[in-house]
Formats: structure tokens, C-alpha cells, sequence
DNA sequence: TAATATTGTTATGCATAATAACATAAATCA
DNA sequence: TGATTTATGTTATTATGCATAACAATATTA
């Protein structure tokens, strides 16, 4: 059983990004079971609730995904009841997409239970240590190509 | 055009690991495709030609990907004649993994080209900073759940 | 020898992500 | 104004990444 040797891919900041995403997100995915949540629609969820009345396109941007990607992920909402899609009168071709209750409710819920799981994973780790690295993470995706 | 608020998300480690994850991704697949190779085929030819003659079952763990998986990706890369699976006499159930000269050729010629594009990336942060940050996502690499 | 474990494989499904093409509606421009 | 262009949401399709079940061949163990 020889140990494998990865110094080359270690030289690479993103095979780092990548294998500590993994760890992060399949604990997310524990997480998020219970309350029958994928990762994106958590995140659409959450970012409803905090931006009530946003359309479809402004939320795939900020998502990072493409607008017909975002649709199915908007169905499920809708058909579990936690959102709502309302046409916007001063623009017919947009949604206005609200949490309802029952989705403020869920928000509430997987908050807790996603930041007390994050907060249990990384306990092993200073919290400056880790405001380090978030301050250093967001340079890198603000050096994102076109934008720079 | 308002602005969208994503600050609940930024409460969490995993949010801006996504988030930087996907620019370097982005620049990655970009970099990779003159050479015809994904990700994970980069990935695996990379591993090949550091650790001649492993196997798909250490490779696979390595890669921390299921052993079917990599079965497409061996397949790719010996259908292009960058690798060969050799049968082991020792264990006639198991392929040893070899890099051909074509394979090594590639390795050198993406490794420099990957190389140079992610340095160009993150052109703008300090080397001290990425250092710092990489020893943080070591640390929660080595979190996962089962191993603490 | 019999039971169990390992290696590689096929088949299958889910999640994430990108593109083309379209209907509807709004904005622009000539 | 009318014609062109642009924006929004949608359907359909495809590629990619990732997980599980089931299996044949081989090795290991009890």
C-alpha cells in the first residue's frame, strides 16, 4: 500500500479549492437531507427570502448559473409552497418571486442547521485563520476573466 | 438595478469556496480545452505519470471518486493511447496504469500551460497569502467527517 | 474447501452546468 | 409611429460530475 503522490496537482491552488469543496459540501448535503433540499435550491431559497420580489434573472446571476438551469430549481419551490411566482405589472415578461411562510419557516430551520453543521466541521480551525482565508478567497473570485 | 444581498450566504466558509472554486474552474476548463482533456482526465494523467504503474482502485481513492467513474476516464485516456493497463501477474484482477511517450508528452505540455494560466489568475495576491490560505484548506480537507 | 473481500465493469440515476431555439414583452431607433 | 433589437422566462438537449447496485473474475481468509 504505497502512499500516492499528488505534489504535482499540489501545486495548483485549485486542486486544494477542490478537495477542501468536496469535504465542505458533502457535509451540506448531510445536512441539507433531512429537509429534502439540494444545494442550489438551499441557496435560491435563502437568497428569496433575504431579496423578496427579485426575478429569475437577477438570481441566476448572483447564482452563477444559467437561466434555464435556474427555472427547474424555481418549479420545485414553487410546487413545495415555499415560494411564489407573481407577474410584475410594470414588466410582463419577469416574475416577482417571494418566500411564503412556509418557506420563511424552512429558511429558518436549515440556518440553523447548516451553520451549527459548518461551525462543528470547522472547529478544528482559528476563526481569524479562517477570516484569513475567506478575504483571500474573494480576491480570487473577484479576479474572475473580463472582470479584472 | 439593485443591488442583490447575498450576506446570509457569506456567513458561510463553503458560499466563497464555491464561489472562488468556479472562477479558477472556469479559467481550468478554458485552459484544458486545446488539449482535448477535462478535468478529471487532466487529473487522472497527472497522477499517472507521477505514480507509474498504479492501479484504478488507488487512483480512484486518490481522486475521491468511485470506482466506476474513473472506469470512463481509463477508458478515454488509453483510447487515445496516453496510457496503457497492463495486467499485474501478482493480481490478475487489477491493471497496472502506465503513461505512454505520447502521455508524458501531454503531461509536460498541459502542466506548463496550466501552470502559467493559473499564475496569470492570481497574478494580483500575494504568494505569502495563497500560502497561508492553502495550509487553512489542507486543514479542512483533513476535517472529513470520519477521519477527525 | 467454503466463505469473504477486492478489482474492474456495466447499468442506472441524480445533480450540476451549458447551449440553442423559442414566445412574450419591453426598449430602442430610424 | 413602425421596425429592430433586447430582455425574460421557457423547453429541449447535451455534457459532466458523482453515487449506488449488481456482477464476473480473482484473491484472501477462516
Amino acid at each position: 500500500m504505497s502512499k500516492i503522490n499528488d505534489e504535482t496537482l499540489r501545486t495548483f491552488v485549485g486542486y486544494h479549492l477542490k478537495r477542501s469543496f468536496n469535504v465542505i459540501q458533502s457535509d451540506l448535503i448531510e445536512t441539507l437531507r433531512p429537509f429534502d433540499l439540494r444545494m442550489l435550491t438551499y441557496t435560491a431559497l435563502v437568497l428569496i427570502v433575504d431579496n423578496p420580489g427579485l426575478n429569475q434573472s437577477r438570481l441566476s446571476q448572483i447564482m452563477d448559473i444559467e437561466r434555464p438551469n435556474l427555472v427547474v430549481i424555481i418549479d420545485e419551490l414553487e410546487e413545495r409552497e415555499l415560494i411564489t411566482r407573481e407577474r410584475v405589472p410594470t414588466d410582463r415578461r419577469s416574475y416577482a418571486l417571494h418566500p411564503t411562510e412556509a418557506g420563511r419557516a424552512l429558511y429558518r430551520e436549515t440556518l440553523d442547521a447548516v451553520t451549527q453543521h459548518e461551525a462543528e466541521l470547522l472547529s478544528g480551525i482559528a476563526p481569524e485563520q479562517l477570516e484569513q482565508m475567506i478575504a483571500t478567497l474573494k480576491l480570487i473570485e473577484s479576479a474572475k476573466r473580463g472582470q479584472a
